[in-house]
This record gives structure tokens, C-alpha cells and sequence, in this order.
DNA sequence: TGCAATGTAAAACGAACGTTTTACATATGC
DNA sequence: GCATATGTAAAACGTTCGTTTTACATTGCA
């Protein structure tokens, strides 16, 4: 299953605003350019295909905030969501979307879900200088998680707003 | 368009579970007891079944979260959480789902988040005993997203550590 | 030069989609 | 007791789904 980014990118955007259900392989096939037979081939499926979106969005994603600081960690999020649009976790999207009945995606969720907690425990221990407080580690992650989705409705104004309280946390947890 | 509970309930249950696009018309005939030509009598189209579910599911919400502490409104997730299980926001993910695309959906989707960032401006206000601070009501919201959507991955911890993390701010804001 | 790989275009697959229709049964109110 | 409303069961509507197949063109390497 060799793939290209181009069918992999055109996959990413298709999924992402139009839902893993509603995309088609009509669709799929004329974004990425090729024929159906040539994505079958690399792709495997259209659940493969989606696999290999979530994978490579997570690669993109744990990049965007390769940081070392909780303030920097909100700074990224804005930026991603600056390019990216605000339209909720693809991850858990396409999980709910699925019932969690995928293998392929469910996997991929949970994997990525590990990796940015583990991300997260990361930037508050860097920021911190010390090994994290699990609950502060929590409390970091459900504000990212928030900045995301309240993201849809408030705009940048979300993040803005998780970026401050976590600055208070983190305060806090330092004295 | 006279809707039973039956119905709505019915609907509510395989859309939270499987998905607006996942669930079939047929499962929904199944599973509110009624043939089709009855379900299409009451409800129109599936799109406005579907709507019908969120206003109720909003007004059931709101019912929930009719507190007058934040403290209080983070029990009354947690609780909601227990009963209902943790898939995320059935509003956005129903909205991300149709890409937007279904005016029924949209119009309920922004309805909901209007009514609940209002409410917990009031829940706010009440907790503090003054006119809210703009800044403290958006994290306490992104707060309730981020416990809502974390929840998924992390469990009752999510809402746990939603509620001591709003529990420093509303004291920093007392102060 | 020729074989093997890799591609495209397009038809076909059976199944499922949301919705409408046909045909018939069962109550309720005048 | 007969119309009217309201229900069910089930077939049919045309469309689209994800996937496979058929037939043919192009390319790169031995």
C-alpha cells in the first residue's frame, strides 16, 4: 500500500469538511486524480484511506506543537486553527462518525489521542521544569480539546480564552 | 408535523450512536415502531427528524444544567455524562457531519450553543454574584467543551479536572 | 524488442440510500 | 353505518454507495 500524497492530501480536505460519510469515492477519485482502479491499488480501501489521513494528521498535527511551553502549545493551536479552519477534532469525528465501529479508524484514534497526551505531559514538564502533575496534565488537555471544538462556534476567541486559563494554571502549579 | 417521544427518542438513541449518515431510514422505522409512511408523515424528511432531535435534546440539556454555580454545572455534566456516555458534542458532530450543507441542522446546531453560552454566562453571573466577565464565561465554556470532548478518551477524569480548573478561575475572579 | 508493471476510462456489481406509492386494515365521530 | 383519518406492510422509485472487473494505453527495464 504504497501512497501518494496527493490522494492522501485530496483525501484529508474532502474528509475534513464534508465528513468521512459523506465523501464519496467519486469524489475521492477526482480530487486526488486518478482512477478508481490506481486508488484501490494504493489505498486498499476506503477505511485504508482514511487510516492513512488520520496517521498523517497526526504526524502534522504532534509537529505543529513540537513546543516547549504551555503558552507556545496555545500559540500553535491558534496558528493550526488559523490555517486549518475550526471544524472540531477530525479524530473524534470520524470516530463518532463510525460509532467506533471501524477498526482501522478506531485505531487511529486511539493512537493519536495517546500521542498528544503524552505530548501535552511533555510541554507541561518542559514548562514546568519538574516532573507534571497529572491532574494539571488533564487540565491542559481538556483545554485544548475545548479551545477546538468551542473553536466552531467562538472562533479564535476560544483559544485565546483556554491560552489565559491555562497561563492561570500553570501559574498556579509553579508557586 | 405532530412528533411522538417514541420517534424522537428513537432517532436520538442511533444518531448519537452510529451517526446522522450511518443511520438508516429503515433502522429508524425498526426502532420507533412505526412504517415509513407514517414516520414520513411526522417527520418530513430525515433532516428535519434529526432537527426535531436536537431541539429536544436541547431542551433536555438545558434542563440538566439549570444550576446557579459553576461547581454545580460541572456535577450536572458529570451526571449527564454517567447517563448518556461519553461520544462528544451530538450538536457539532451532527453539524461537521453535513458539512454544514442542511439549513435544519445548522439553524438547530447554532441555536444550541447560542442558548448555552448564555446560560453559562448566567451560571456565571449567579456564582459570582455580578455581571459576568466576558473572559471567564468563554473559558468556562471552553472548559464544558473540552470536558465534554475529552471525556471520550480520558473518561469522568475529563469533567473532574474541567471542574477544578473553572474552580481556580471563579476564585481568582472572587478575589 | 518485448515483457512486466502501472496507469486510465468506464462499465458493471449487488446492496443500500431517502422517499413515495399502492393496497389494505382499523378506529373514531357525525 | 358510512365517511374520514390514521395506521401498517411492502413494493417500487431512481440514485448513489463502495468495490471489482474488463479492456486498453503507456512506460521503464532487461
Amino acid at each position: 500500500m504504497n501512497l501518494t500524497p496527493r490522494l492522501v492530501d485530496a483525501a484529508e480536505r474532502l474528509f475534513d469538511r464534508h465528513g468521512y460519510m459523506a465523501t464519496g469515492m467519486d469524489q475521492l477519485t477526482r480530487a486526488a486524480g486518478m482512477s478508481s482502479r490506481t486508488l484501490y491499488k494504493h489505498a486498499g480501501s476506503k477505511a485504508q484511506l482514511m487510516a492513512a489521513v488520520l496517521a498523517e494528521r497526526d504526524r502534522r498535527f504532534l509537529r505543529q506543537i513540537e513546543v516547549s511551553s504551555v503558552e507556545a502549545l496555545f500559540a500553535a493551536l491558534a496558528g493550526w486553527i488559523r490555517d486549518e479552519g475550526a471544524r472540531g477534532c477530525l479524530f473524534l469525528r470520524s470516530r463518532a462518525e463510525t460509532g467506533g465501529d471501524i477498526p482501522e479508524i478506531a485505531d487511529a484514534v486511539a493512537a493519536h489521542k495517546t500521542a498528544l497526551r503524552q505530548r501535552v505531559a511533555g510541554i507541561v514538564a518542559a514548562d514546568l521544569g519538574a516532573a507534571p502533575d497529572p491532574l494539571l496534565v488533564d487540565q491542559v488537555l481538556v483545554l485544548v480539546e475545548g479551545a477546538t471544538h468551542a473553536a466552531v462556534t467562538l472562533g479564535p476567541e476560544a483559544v485565546e480564552a483556554a491560552r489565559s486559563a491555562a497561563a492561570v494554571l500553570v501559574a498556579q502549579a509553579r508557586a
